[in-house]
DNA sequence: GTCTATAGATTGATAGAC
DNA sequence: GTCTATCAATCTATAGAC
C-alpha cells in the first residue's frame, strides 16, 4: 500500500483488497484500516459506515470496467454494419471476453476489483447485493441487445437464458482461475490463455445452436423480470 | 421444525437452514438454535463447535446425494453398453440434471441443502471450503469418465474444461431459480422445467462442438490438477 | 483530518447446577 | 442431556482532544 496516495484512496485499495479475500461480512474495519496505515476512525470520517465504504469502493471503478466491456462489443456492431451484414456471435463473445479479461488485468486494484465482483456475483449478503444489484445490468443489457443482432432466430426468452449459461460458463472459468492464481499452485499463463480459447468454443456453440423446437406453450416467450 | 425429531437433527435441520439463508459466518449459533428450538449450549455438547456442526451438516445428506447422480449416470451407461454402441452425450446430461434436481427437490431438507451446496461453491471462508472441498471431485469424476466414452475425440484437459463450463452454466441456473423462487416473485413451475430443457440444449451443444485445432503448443493434454 | 479511548452490541464457547 | 449464567473476544461506530 503505497503511502504517496490519500487516506481516503488508501482506504479504498485496501477496502477493494480485503473484502475480495475475506468477504465483505468478514472483513472487518480493522483489518482494512491496518492494511492502508490509515487510523480506525477515519473510515467513518471519509465514508460513515461500512455499507457506504462497499458502495464507494464499487463506484470507484464500475464505470471504466462496464465501459471497456460495451466499447469492445460496439466495435464489432459498427464493423459489421460498415460491411453491411449482421455482426457474428463467435466476434460478439471474443470481444467481451476480452475486453473483460484485459480490462481485469490492467492493474493490481482492477485485478483485486475483479476478484470481489467475483465474489458479489454470488454473495447473499444484503449490503452486497444491493450495492452490486445494477452493476451487471446495462452490461449485460448490452451484451444482449448485439447479440440478438447475431442470433436473429432465437426466441427473447431463449437468448435470455442462453447469455445468463454463457455467463455461467465465464463466471465458472474466472473463479477457477482465480482459485488456482491465489491457491499457490500456478496453473501458467498459456494454461489461462488455453481455457479463454476453449470457453469461446463452447458458449459459441451453445448459443449458435438451432432454436428449441416450441414443444406446446409459446406462454415463455418473454423474458425474464430481472 | 418438528418438535418429534431428536435435538440432534434438529440442530442439523436449522443450521442447514441458516447456514444456507445467512451464510456460514453470518450464521449465528444463537439464530440457529433458537430455529431449533433448542438450548444454545446443545450446539456444543452433540457437535462440539460451529465448524463441526457444518462439517455434520454437509456429511449426513452428502452420500444419497451423490449416489443419486451417479446412479443415474449409471443408468445410461448400462443401457448404451447392453445395445453395443457408446452412451450418448446428451443422455449423460439429461441424467446429471435431472438427477441433481429430482433430488434437491425430494424434500425440503434436501432443498435446503441444495441452498447450501450452491452458496458453497463460491464461498471463499475457510472452515466452508475445507468441509465442501472433496464434495464435487468424485461426482465430478464420475461424470468425466462417463462422458470420455462419450466423446473419444476429445482430448483429456479440453473435456476438463468442457466440462467445467457445463457445471457452471448448470449452476448460474440454479442461481437464479433460487434467487427467483425466494425472492418473492415466483417464475412459475413451467418457466424453470423450460428451464432445464435449454440448458440441456445448451450445454449439449457445447460439449459435443467439434474439438479445437491445435494450435501449437500440446503441452496442455494434461489434465487440470485439481 | 487524524488521533485515543471507549461505548454498546454480538459473538463462540464453557462452567457448573440440575 | 439440558439448563442458566457468564466470560472473553470481537465487532461497528462515535465522542472529544489535538
Amino acid at each position: 500500500m503505497t503511502l504517496s496516495s490519500s487516506t481516503r484512496e488508501r482506504l479504498l485499495d485496501a477496502a477493494e483488497e480485503i473484502f475480495a479475500r475475506e468477504g465483505y461480512r468478514a472483513a472487518s474495519l480493522r483489518a482494512i484500516t491496518t492494511r492502508a496505515v490509515v487510523n480506525l476512525a477515519a473510515v467513518n470520517y471519509h465514508f460513515g459506515s461500512k455499507p457506504e465504504l462497499l458502495e464507494a469502493v464499487f463506484t470507484r471503478r464500475l464505470q471504466a470496467m462496464n465501459r471497456a466491456r460495451v466499447h469492445g462489443l460496439a466495435l464489432v456492431l459498427e464493423s459489421a454494419r460498415a460491411a453491411g451484414r449482421p455482426p457474428k456471435a463467435r466476434k460478439l463473445i471474443e470481444a467481451f471476453v476480452e475486453a473483460t479479461l484485459e480490462h481485469a488485468r490492467s492493474g493490481p486494484g482492477e485485478r483485486n476489483f475483479m476478484a470481489l465482483v467475483l465474489r458479489s456475483l454470488s454473495d447473499t449478503d444484503h449490503t452486497v447485493k444491493r450495492a452490486f444489484e445494477d452493476f451487471m445490468k446495462p452490461t449485460f443489457d448490452a451484451l444482449r441487445a448485439a447479440m440478438a443482432e447475431a442470433l436473429p432466430a432465437l426466441a427473447a426468452n431463449e437468448l435470455w437464458w442462453r447469455l445468463q449459461f454463457a455467463l455461467g460458463a465465464m463466471i465458472r472459468m474466472h473463479h477457477l482461475a482465480l482459485a488456482a492464481e491465489s491457491g499457490g499452485n500456478n496453473p501458467s499463463q498459456p494454461a489461462v490463455a488455453e481455457a479463454i480459447r476453449l470457453l469461446t468454443d463452447f458458449v459459441h456453440a451453445g448459443l449458435s445452436a438451432p432454436p428449441a423446437a416450441r414443444s406446446g406453450h409459446a406462454a415463455s416467450a418473454q423474458g425474464e423480470p430481472s
